[in-house]
DNA sequence: GGTTGAAGTTGACGCAGCGTAAACGCCTAC
DNA sequence: GTAGGCGTTTACGCTGCGTCAACTTCAACC
């Protein structure tokens, strides 16, 4: 028995162009090609086609499924490792459905996208590289411990007070002051104890300040933030900074 | 403030390949262009990236992101939809993982792949069209219900009786007897009954029996799930059955 | 002033698994 | 003779970039 390309396809429920692609790569060869190059498949072909299909279907690759299938890896072996990256699919699905809810809840409770702005570019984890190779390793982890061990509430108190910090320093940008001003030099002090609780002790030098006030305008994730309450805060923080770290430090 | 292609990139937490193809496809274009076609961002756009890059991990295509970020589309629209798709994918990818260990567990349990062939050669849901044609709608969704009806067990009953007939089907025309030789009619008769189970008291007539018969090296799924037994064993069993017919309907 | 290096640019291919024309050959039925 | 119907090969499309490749620009250094 043999049957035309149509036969099979129909048989094995696919399509005749799945066919000739599993031809094309060599997954599945007709059993005789005959005059015009029109391909035949018997029983054999049949089988191996079922068993191509119920691979698939269990979503395996073409590659593996060949691989398995030529005996070439044992089937059970190329079923378990499939089997983990489904779970892991599965798994990271869940936690993007769980995003996309919260999301939604937001936008439906009237906050805007992107309600993490100041956290996100303030992110430990995202500055990971940056502050050890200015700080060291070790107060990369001291910080990052101390950051992981607050609340989500904490985290976020930390954060409106920073927010707080730099509107201040944006109104007094705008008001006309200069960054060595005494307002300002109020504010910077705020701002330098707000960073020193983030250093969990090891409270910043006249030069790790303002390095920090550097990487400010620098970075465009600081210089962002800031400049976001109004052009030029970035800088203006800088220079305030700097001024700070050589008068009071 | 303006930045550098690099820097927004890694301000946002992302690669310049990528800013590159959100200009191509006017997703996000850079606020200025330089001398000799350096691109260069600002807030504006670095707020747009990071609304485009935050709905990116929600998994929005490139496309939907356009529609949605540019007001084309409400955005909690565009995640209600989203959430809806990622949701079907996980139903989608846990059937898939069941199948997955129902099959990896047969399979250690010493089954060969496939252990489902002749209930796939035979499964009525896949032959809707055909039977729908030859034998009507109502014979379809009777059959249908009965068969939905069985238990795991009963369905396997079922195919264990159809595979014992074909068995003795194949040894029949092994043994060289004629189509309308008395064991063969005796096994003939028992197939006739098998299909008058699935049939569901509507007794085949000797053209709807005939008509079976040559469907059964027609159509290769049961060519192929006869032929299985031996060489030509399709055409066998359509030869006796239409003996059969003639003879004792 | 030439070299080097870092970062920018524009193509263009690759990937996974086929769907979907497009253009053409062959066989059968009317 | 021609209209269907099924077969063939060739090749683009889809998604979202990663990854060369080849070339330009600009600042720094000898």
């Amino acid at each position: 028995m043999e049957w035309s390309i149509r036969e099979i396809a129909r048989s094995a429920g696919t399509t005749s162009r799945t066919l000739r692609h599993y031809d094309a790569i060599g997954l599945l060869r007709p059993s005789r090609v005959g005059h015009g190059g029109t391909r035949y498949y018997d029983e054999r072909a049949l089988l191996r086609l079922q068993r191509i299909l119920l691979l698939r279907e269990l979503g395996l690759g073409l590659a593996a499924i060949s691989e398995a299938i030529d005996g070439q890896r044992d089937e059970t072996a190329a079923l378990r490792t499939h089997l983990e990256l489904l779970e892991q699919e599965r798994e990271r699905l869940g936690r993007q459905i769980e995003s996309v809810r919260t999301t939604l809840a937001k936008l439906e409770g009237g906050e805007p996208l992107m309600p993490d702005e100041v956290l996100d570019g303030f992110d430990h984890t995202r500055h990971k590289d940056e502050v050890i190779e200015r700080w060291g390793r070790d107060a990369y982890e001291k910080g990052d411990r101390w950051w992981r061990s607050l609340s989500e509430d904490d985290r976020k108190e930390f954060m409106r007070r920073q927010t707080d910090i730099a509107a201040d320093f944006a109104r007094a940008h705008r008001a006309g002051l200069a960054p060595d001003a005494d307002e300002v030099r109020a504010i910077t002090r705020r701002h330098y104890e707000w960073v020193a609780v983030g250093w969990q002790g090891r409270r910043p030098t006249a030069e790790s300040f303002a390095g920090l006030g550097r990487m400010y305008t620098d970075d465009p994730r600081f210089a962002a933030t800031y400049d976001r309450h109004g052009e030029g805060t970035a800088a203006f923080v800088r220079d305030a900074m700097i001024a700070y770290a050589e008068r009071e430090l």
